[in-house]
DNA sequence: TCACCGAGTTAGGTTTGCCAAAAATGTTTA
DNA sequence: TAAACATTTTTGGCAAACCTAACTCGGTGA
């Protein structure tokens, strides 16, 4: 599973979970690239059985895709539920930040980043507001 | 500046640091690539300006390529810095996990990562302690 | 000093991902 | 329904990184 397969999954799980259907000129629009580019995509992961492709036919992923992409959409939220409620890092920050993280972090991390926020909530929670208040306030 | 030329810079600067001198040999063991994979690379980056570079001479960081290289392995550091200070994750995996999140991450995150950390250890170091400690008693 | 060995280099080839241009298919509308 | 438009696909090519095999260089020991 290359980085990019990965995005390629993920894109096209936003747009069924979105739009309904997926179409070759919403994922080269969302991934910024060309079209002939994601038909490409689309052949190696029809092969590699995560997607459901006939030419000019309907886009799907199979089981096997759909379970790949949602385990990194997951993370991809996690990350950015943490980058934001907790470091408070401004969401187009911390979008960008979890898009790229999102392909290489451990179980293991995002693990223990939810366990950490959990717990901070619950034992210091005042702490936690008035450093997001004193962030929020320099950025003006 | 691509992902891997930034790995390259960063790999020759930490062997400078620690042996003195950079080899060909020991950039594509750190790396795990093949010497001719490394030739290529040298090559490349001395066309940029980033490396001193001719064949069968020595090899050295210019002053543009130390400063990225620099400039990654702080962030590296940082990153690595927080993972186990403040999430209490393995030294092996938060290394990991900086190694690729380094070439990615936004200055403004790590910046808030380093205040963040501040913070707590500031205003509830105690709970923090205890959080820690919880981690490493489910680690057994 | 010179043959040899390890380190470094070159040549040639693979894979992955991307693109522009042109062809094919699908859709809409006059 | 057929022309016009939009979308998708194919073709052919490029660049980044990597590799194996073969060659070159530099230092070392006989």
């Amino acid at each position: 599973m290359s980085k990019r397969e990965e995005e390629y999954l993920e894109t096209m799980y936003i747009l069924q979970k979105n739009k309904g259907v997926i179409r070759v000129k919403d994922i080269a629009k969302a991934l910024k690239v060309k079209p002939p580019s994601v038909v490409d995509a689309l052949k190696k992961l029809s092969e590699k059985g995560l997607v459901e492709y006939e030419k000019y036919d309907r886009i799907l992923l199979t089981e096997e895709g759909r379970k790949i992409a949602e385990d990194t959409y997951s993370k991809h939220k996690l990350l950015t539920q943490f980058f934001v409620g907790i470091l408070g890092i401004p969401p187009e920050i911390a979008e960008q930040d979890a898009c790229q993280f999102e392909h290489y972090v451990h179980e293991e991390t995002v693990k223990r980043m939810m366990e950490f926020a959990e717990f901070i909530q619950e034992n210091c929670s005042g702490v936690l507001k008035q450093f997001l208040k004193e962030r929020i306030e320099k950025e003006k």
